[in-house]
DNA sequence: TAATTGTACATTGTTAACAATTAATTGCAA
DNA sequence: TTGCAATTAATTGTTAACAATGTACAATTA
């Protein structure tokens, strides 16, 4: 059964916008009008600055007092390297906690999610792929550790994935998610572990 | 020269409610109403919708669409554990990025804030006294990472920091930071590291 | 000319009314 | 009484007008 989630409004800008962020579309310190904003989507300026408001928490926006909102700037490779171990412990942790306990379900659902992958990797879709990593392992961090893990670890991502510009040169990264799925379905630790460190650098 | 900073009324009444969530006087659960809170604050419900955003991003408070906002329950040991881990490599981070790149007037600033602290401890001004510990820590990790770093490490610790009962056993917790502050000015990276990790449990 | 003050404009911050949604209550039927 | 449906009340979501703030530029002075 497909779930075709329902999402308010304000998620569904706070997606658009994190995509145009990501994606380098929306270019770091370019600054943010609430009302050009509102216009786009069709709304008024409240929902815009809640989605504002969230983008920051995220770390992809910059926000002063009463001067506005700009798209950050990446983070320095110091900080760059932080993240990623930060990263891999959230995600070792995660798949501590789903080893012996995850369904055939759910590891179909992650197969189905890398499939997407490996089409939006043939289409060059690289946006689109890069959404879909996020979200494959959005889902095994949220199915291991709830709302709780996943807000761990959802700034420490998006702030890292801001201008990365590994994807576009490897259909590696595709075999690597399948790699973990694998792992995970034979519940062999060791090498679901081995396989997130490699998938995340 | 002291700096006497300017605070938004928004960042004030974000600053009293997290103070009432990790003092527990707020219990875990407790629902939040927009139209009370406007009505305590002296304020319409814009600024405090802001500020409800800002606390759920934090981890403090958890939103339903269309339902409202309460205050979240505490973490589990297995991601307290994992907070911990988190926190301590970002403040080991910080610590190693300040190594032979910290003045004077930085550590005095940090020497005057466990001062405040010792004095809470005195007068059992718990809650206050969590307020400052959370302060020295902020401090030195914005002082080696600036906002970026900031932004990744504060979450974490004030997740953590909910009904968090360590503190009123411990004259300890004051000294612990003093020694911190000490391995930092005679540049002893390694008994800073092992002061910070004593420090954070 | 350089620095500073003053003014006009653009943008964010706040408010209060209104719409949409959810939760609670009432009334009814079995 | 219990279960369900319809209605009402309470709460959040959205909007548009207004207030406050910051920015850019022109005018003024030394």
């Amino acid at each position: 059964m497909k779930s075709n989630k329902i999402l308010s409004v304000r998620e569904q800008i706070a997606d658009v916008l994190r995509s145009d962020i990501i994606s380098g579309e929306l270019e770091p310190n370019t600054k943010l009008n609430e009302q050009q904003l509102a216009e786009r989507f069709g709304t008024s300026r409240g929902p815009i600055r809640d989605v504002l408001i969230k983008l920051t928490k995220e770390g992809l926006l910059v926000s002063k007092d009463n001067v506005g909102s700009s798209v950050s700037s990446p983070l320095t490779p110091e900080l760059q390297k932080l993240s990623i171990d930060i990263r891999r412990k959230i995600e070792e942790h995660a798949v501590k906690q789903l080893e012996n306990n995850i369904s055939e379900a759910d590891l179909a659902r992650m197969d189905g999610i890398i499939d997407r992958m490996q089409e939006h990797f043939d289409k060059e879709e690289f946006t689109d792929l890069t959404k879909t990593d996020i979200e494959f392992h959005k889902y095994f961090v949220g199915l291991a550790g709830g709302e709780d893990l996943t807000n761990l670890w959802y700034p420490v991502v998006l702030r890292m994935r801001m201008n990365y510009q590994r994807i576009r040169n490897s259909q590696t990264l595709v075999d690597e998610h399948r790699h973990i799925v694998d792992a995970l379905r034979k519940n062999d630790l060791k090498l679901a572990i081995s396989s997130i460190r490699k998938n995340i650098k």
